[in-house]
Formats: structure tokens, sequence, C-alpha cells
DNA sequence: CAGGTTTTCGCCCATTGGTCGAAAACTACT
DNA sequence: AGTAGTTTTCGACCAATGGGCGAAAACCTG
């Protein structure tokens, strides 16, 4: 039928660490790009799909339930991105909260995402991409509920987003922003921080631990009136 | 190395006719699924980068060059999704403005997206995606700028935004937000309608015919004062 | 209980979108 | 020419959403 070629599936998984955006990498220890660090992932089986095979190679560097979040970004396709033989590749998106700490084989490590060595074949690529993918959906879904601990006070999602996002966000935008929206909810509880004082804190956790995205894109609303009628 | 499979890339094209959002869908004479209709697609060479191979396969179809907008929306890797063997698949979305009108083929045809026959293998699943991202990208990025006349009235760009959201859009609202969001221009002309009465409309253009995002995005914003200053 | 600290809440403002109706600009007919 | 009909455009008004700031709340320590 058609030509066939080696399919690899590659993960970039991100998370915040020390209060910066992190991406997980191995170091290779063969050529090609002997000594350079890489993303995680491998070939796919003839009984698997993307996801599956991806599962299946991440379980090598993290435990894959730690993944709160997954999905798939895009495919690359350049003809020389391999030296050895032509590879295309899939890359996908994955997130491990804050509070989780997953234990990591000799040659994995995470790295700061804004501070990252060169990387071995076209993977900086997928970083790139996965992280403007991550930013762009932190903006208007809840996707933070990935990120962040189940259960958490504002000033630890805002530590979160800040370092997810790159910038500094206030605490009282952030709460009201994201109460308004519906996607997060007091537990009830509260906390007090461990040292100095300061009136404790509302435990929050998010309402939805499913993707789910809100749209202020106004322009293009049905007007009021409109009972999903059908159009012209 | 890795197991290899073949691979193939899909095209949605998309586009506003009569009206109404239609796809370009051609019909298969053989098996499997003889007589269905099926995405226009086919397999990649090895001298190949996917986006290549789509614009050869398409050019059986339409003039690539119809194409104002292309982009990749996600790779399907399901073990059987073709009864004969093992492929993986690459969708793309097209777009192709709503004043060109290509000749094709006699197996070719456009297709009411609200009202598909049952498609060939998952070429469906293609489909709806593709739809997804259009309806999102509709409301927060400039991306009508490849469904509608290159120079158009409100009227005009109303009918081509109402037809590919599925619900109506005002007159009002449309030309407030394009403009204040700077994505439209006035050219300066005018036009009369051919028949009946009525002021003449203003006549418009995109300012940018490359894909530029609006964030009205709030909640992660920098704060005003910030001179792009470190996070932390 | 005073001082320091952290969180929370309320107030005010700017921007954006939604709705509606009047005014503008044109054609056609009497 | 004047009037009726049609389509577009513009302005006024309202609601919702974010952003900024400062006061109040709630806690700890000495």
């Amino acid at each position: 039928m058609f030509p066939a070629y080696p399919h690899e599936v590659l993960a970039v998984v991100l998370t915040v660490r020390e209060g910066r955006l992190q991406v997980l990498l191995w170091q290779r220890a063969q050529a090609p790009y002997a000594g350079r660090w890489a993303l995680p992932g491998g070939g796919v089986r003839e009984d698997q799909r993307l996801k599956e095979a991806l599962a299946e190679h991440l379980a090598a560097k993290v435990h894959v339930d730690d993944l709160a979040w997954r999905e798939q970004v895009a495919t690359h396709s350049k003809v020389d991105r391999d030296p050895r033989a032509r590879v295309l590749a899939t890359g996908y998106l994955g997130l491990v909260p804050s509070d989780v700490d997953p234990t990591l084989p000799d040659d994995t490590a995470w790295h700061l995402v804004d501070a990252l060595p060169p990387l071995a074949f076209d993977h900086g690529d997928f970083v790139s991409a996965a992280v403007d993918r991550l930013r762009a959906k932190l903006s208007y879904t809840n996707i933070a509920f990935a990120l962040a601990p189940h259960d958490f006070t504002i000033a630890t999602l805002r530590g979160v987003v800040t370092a997810a996002l790159g910038y500094d966000v206030t605490a009282t935008n952030l709460t009201r922003v994201m109460t308004r929206r519906q996607m997060i909810e007091p537990t009830g509880r509260t906390r007090s921080h461990s040292s100095a004082g300061g009136r404790p804190a509302t435990e929050y956790r998010f309402c939805d631990r499913t993707l789910t995205v809100t749209d202020p894109f106004a322009v293009l609303r049905p007007p009021r009136g409109g009972h999903d009628e059908q159009q012209r």
C-alpha cells in the first residue's frame, strides 16, 4: 500500500517544582546525541495505540498514574529529524501535580523550562509547543487542576499558575475569576501556615477535575432569545 | 529499530457555500467502504513531510492554492481503523474562501457538515475534530479571513461566520468586535446591492491575513506595571 | 494585648460584549 | 420632487468580567 515508517511517541511532562515550570528529561548515553537530554518516549508496537505506547514508555520514567492530564499536541515529520532513519513522532503534553514527587531513574531529571540545555533531535520543538499549549489552556480552561494539588490554598494556586505562565497573577483576581467561573470551591477546611502568623487560608479544590472550557469569547455567542433555533 | 506503519494524511477542507458550512468529500469506488464518502488524502512518500504529502493529494481534488489556511489537527492510531492494514493517519484542517469555487472531479463534492452521510473509516472523527477547531478559533482569532472573500461587506462576513458557527451573530456586534480587535478595516470603497434599495455597505478587508489571536482571557494577564519582569 | 503577617473582602473603575432603536443612504414608484 | 421601502450604520444604554487598591479579618508571637 503506502510506504511505512517507524513511529514514536514523545512525552512532554510538565510540572511546577520549586516555584518554576519544569520538564522531565533523560540523558542519552548512546549516539546519536550522546550526552544530550531528550524527551521520554519510544516506538509504537503493532497492538498499541499511540496513547498506550506513551503510557508504556513513560512507565520507565515515572508512575504513569502520576499524570493528571495528557493530550496530544502535534506530529512532526521532518525527513531527517532522526539521523539514523526516518521516524515520525507524535508529541503529547503530560501534567504532574506540584505535590506529586515521583522517584526518577538515575538518567532522568526535571529541567527548568526557561533554561533548557540543547536537546536531542527536534525535541526542543515539542517542548515549546507543549508549553504554549499549556499556557493557552491555563487561561480559558480549568486545566490548572492537573498542576495544583488536590486541595490547596489560593497562595499555592497562585504559585503554580504564576510559575506555569511565567508572570505574576494577583491573588485577588485569581480567586475572583476562578470562583466566578465556578472552577474552584472551598472545601470548608482552612489551613494555617507552619511558621509565622497570618490569617489561616481557606482551602479550595477544583469543582470538576475534567477539562472544561470557559468562553468569554463574546463575538460569537448565540443571541439571547435563541432557543437553539435553526440558522438561515 | 521500531516497527513501521504506513502513514496517511487526510484533509478536512471546509468552506461556506450557500450559507452553510460544507466539507469536501469524494465517493469511494472500491472496497473497503465502496460507495461511501471519504476525506481526500493518501500516503506519505519517503521524501515528503506530512504537509507536502497533503498538498500533493489535495491537488487531485482542488487547486492547492485555493486553501487560505491549513493546520494540523490530530493523529489517530486505532489499530483497526483501516480493515486492510494498520495505518496511522494525521488529519488537517483546510479552509477555502467562500468566493472561491474550485472545479471538482466527478467523484468529489461538497457536503453539508451538519447533515453528513456515514463516512468511510474513522473519517467522521476527523471532520468533527476539524469543525470544532474551526469554531473555537473563529471566536478568538482572525481565522475568518480564510473563509471570507478578500474584500467583503459586513453582511457577507456575517453570513460566513453565521454559517460556520451554526448560529446567528448580529451585524452590530460583529462589526464592533472585529474592528475593536483591529481585525478588519474599511477599504474605503462601498458596495451597492444589485436589486432592491438600501444604504450601500462599506467594504472591509482583514488587516492581517496571518493567524493572530486575541486574548480577552483576563485571569492571567501580567499586571499593568509589569515591565516583563522576572517571576518568582 | 500590641505588633507583625497573611488572607479576604468590598469598592471603584475600565474594557468588552449585547440589545435596541433611530438616523443615514440608497432605490423605486407615483 | 416626494414618499415609501430597504439595508446599513451609528449611538445610547446595560450587563458582565477583570484589574487595582486599601481596609478589615484572623491568626501567631512576644
